[in-house]
DNA sequence: AATATAAATGCGAATGATTTGCAATAAGAG
DNA sequence: CTCTTATTGCAAATCATTCGCATTTATATT
C-alpha cells in the first residue's frame, strides 16, 4: 500500500487529494505497523509542524475507511486506526504496550459457520483480535 | 449463574446487596441471553416501575465486571453487557439485530500462540466475536 | 491560465456515552 | 439500635466524536 495506490483509490472514489488528506496518509504510511489513536495521529502531524483540526482528521478517517484503506479497532472507549497493508480478509495481533500490529490471514471460517449453524444463526462476519507484547516491549514492561 | 450465586460472589467481594444492585441483577438474569445496552437496561428497569440513575447503573456495571459476573463487548461507540453464563474461557456469537448471544468454548489458542511467537510476540489474550442473525431475526430482516 | 462548482476545511458548538463530586441515604457489622 | 462506610441520586464535568456553517481549495471546464 504505497502513496500512489492510495491516491489513485481516493481519486477513483471521487475524493479530492487535499493537502490535509495527504498529510494524514503520510503519517499512516510512516507508521504503517502501528494502530494509532486520533490523538496519536494529531501529535504526529504536529511533529512535522502542521496542525489539522480534529474534525478534519475524523472526517478523513471516515473517508479512508469508506475506501477500505484503513483498519479500525476499538480500544477502551475510543478507536485505533492503522493503514491497511493486507488486501485479503485478515485479523490482527496487537502489542498491548505500543500498538504495533501484525496482520495475519488465519481464520477458521468453516468452524465459525458451523458454530453459527449449530445454534440456528446465519453467519455474517467474524472478528479476531490477538493481544500480546511485541519483541521490543516485552523486554521493558 | 443464579441469584444466590451472584449474591454470594458480590458479598464475598465486600459489595453490599443494595436494592438497586438487586434490580439490575434481576434484569440481567431475566435477559440472560441478550447483550444489552445501558439504555436497554434502564428501559427494562423502568418497565417494572423502578428508575435507577444512569450513574448508578454504570457504577454497578463496573462492580459486576469487577466480580467477573458480566461479559462486555463494544458496539459502535458504546458497550453492551450480558450476564456471564459460562465460567470457562469463551467467546460469543451475537445476533446483529436483537443482540441475542450464544457463548461457545471453541478457541484455537495453540494456533494463536504460534502466530504470536512466529512474529516475536508474547501472547496474552484473544478476542473472537462472531456475528450473524439468529433464528428469529433472520426471518424478518 | 482563468473560472466555476462542489467538496473539504477550520472553527465553535452540539451530541452521546460515561464519569465524577458531593451531600443525603441505606446496608450490614457489632 | 447504632455506627461506619459504601452506595445512591443529582448535577455537572469529561471524553470521543459529530455537525452546522461560512470560507477556502481542488479539480473539471472554459
Amino acid at each position: 500500500m504505497n502513496l500512489d495506490v492510495v491516491y489513485s483509490i481516493l481519486t477513483k472514489n471521487d475524493y479530492k487529494l487535499t493537502k490535509q488528506r495527504k498529510v494524514l496518509i503520510d503519517i499512516f504510511i510512516k507508521k504503517r505497523d502501528l494502530f494509532l489513536s486520533v490523538e496519536d495521529i494529531q501529535k504526529e502531524i504536529n511533529k512535522i509542524g502542521i496542525n489539522l483540526d480534529l474534525s478534519t482528521i475524523y472526517r478523513n478517517l471516515a473517508v479512508l475507511e469508506d475506501s477500505n484503506l484503513v483498519c479500525k479497532i476499538q480500544n477502551g472507549n475510543s478507536n485505533l486506526y492503522k493503514i491497511r497493508t493486507m488486501k485479503k480478509h485478515h485479523h490482527h495481533l496487537i502489542c498491548k504496550k505500543c500498538g504495533k500490529a501484525v496482520s495475519f490471514e488465519y481464520c477458521p471460517t468453516d468452524t465459525f459457520v458451523r458454530i453459527a449453524e449449530e445454534n440456528g444463526y446465519t453467519f455474517t462476519d467474524d472478528k479476531i483480535e490477538l493481544y500480546g507484547y511485541c519483541n521490543n516491549c516485552k523486554n521493558n514492561l
